[in-house]
DNA sequence: CCTCGAAAACCTGTATGACAGGTTGTTATT
DNA sequence: AATAACAACCTGTCATACAGGTTTTCGAGG
């Protein structure tokens, strides 16, 4: 048993955020890696001498921001690199107007500038086929305005993994959420199927510019790109 | 009392994360603002039909990644866009070497080359003095690391601020945590005093260039900024 | 009628015990 | 040696209890 009898140093902001500070600092101090295993609820819950209640919420927020994995009856893992939290953040802010998506894509615009021309630079083939092979399922679906999204979110996805750092992919991908509530409005501004396949069109150039190897040609077509969404989200009246 | 004795329609991914939706859409369709209160744990427990439990673990978790904020006695209320979940996603890209910090850098250096240039295009007289008096507490207290380093931290955020889009605000706030771990291995490769002070003058560079409102002079120093940072980062072989 | 203060009602933080069901390692049987 | 049953361990959920903190209520006194 530890002798722990909570001296009066610290003003304690709660014992769940001091049990999610020992488990961080337990990845860190034994350098865990992703799908290695924490102690148990039960380990836990003597060495810090507190119930298990409080090592349960400890565990949960790490899990709800995706640092570790539990299900039932396993111990639980370090995770893999996510985005979830990162996400609900974003969407929080857009949900309680603290930020607008207008300045959403303010910041797209400057990351993917940049993804957009390492991914030229640094690109596998594999990688450069799948940014192409998405421009080229969103021309082929591009009367399912739904499916062309997904395909519209996955080329972008895929040209930040293509930029091979992983900190761009997670902030393009946190983007997705915001993208999948306010894309279909800008689709519609684009009346004429003209104006959607000139759209479209923009994604290949991208693609095509990836595959040359062309970063300064990748980002001007991107910066095109964002240009004529931001110019459709506004026309639509999007603050 | 409802009459949703979970019917087998879904797979159910657990009662603590319907629960977290339950609230965040709580959230979204009453159009809470921060500061708002959200309903207490009882009356969620009888909404849901579930056990307190899952309930707290709810809106612990929510409290983990700052979207709500919670205090003894008091009813949860919703927080103020806060970089705490952020922080701690590339905390832990970072402690299980999933992330590089030159790769965190990289994203850093694209980003505040924007956040500069519109800081220099939109700050106010406040945030330039702001910005220009973190650098001049650089200078004046050079021969303490420590306290160079949170006013080096500063700058950048008081950067971020005046960019006017929260959204950088967040990002450059949530790798501060990494500059704080690394920083210092930067400022020993600068030995000399000439040499620190001639980092130091280069946010004096650009807070001059923000306070005249140039933005290429301004992204310009940041350039060079970064270039030297990165380089005394490689220099003392951080991978 | 207004003010002020104390009690009541409500709320969250933490602890404990219980049980269902999943997972893993062990053992006994074939 | 392969396999099947079992035991041990683990997490998910529930119910209950109580200590404090916060808000509301309400009555006493001015």
């Amino acid at each position: 048993m530890q002798e722990q009898t909570d001296p009066p140093g610290e003003p304690s902001p709660g014992l769940v955020s001091t049990a999610i500070q020992a488990i961080t600092q337990h990845i860190r101090s034994e350098g865990l890696a992703p799908g290695d295993p924490l102690p148990s609820e039960a380990a836990m819950t003597r060495q810090l001498n507190v119930s298990r209640t409080v090592v349960r919420e400890a565990f949960r927020s790490l899990s709800a921001m995706r640092l570790i994995d539990l299900s039932a009856g396993r111990r639980a893992t370090v995770a893999k690199l996510d985005t979830g939290a990162m996400s609900m953040v974003i969407e929080h802010g857009i949900t309680t107007q603290q930020i607008s998506v207008q300045q959403v894509y303010d910041v797209r615009r400057t990351i993917e500038m940049r993804t957009v021309a390492l991914a030229a630079l640094r690109r596998t083939k594999t990688e450069a086929a799948a940014i192409a092979d998405a421009a080229r399922l969103m021309r082929e679906n591009f009367k399912n305005p739904e499916t062309v999204m997904e395909h519209d979110i996955a080329f972008h996805e895929a040209i930040a993994a293509a930029s091979h750092n992983p900190v761009f992919s997670l902030i393009v991908t946190a983007f997705s959420g915001v993208t999948r509530r306010t894309w279909v409005i800008g689709w519609r501004t684009r009346s004429s199927d003209e104006d959607q396949l000139k759209m479209i069109k923009g994604h290949e150039d991208i693609a095509d510019a990836i595959l040359k190897g062309d970063p300064r040609l990748a980002a001007e077509h991107m910066a095109q790109h964002f240009d004529k969404s931001v110019k459709a989200l506004l026309d639509a009246g999007i603050a």
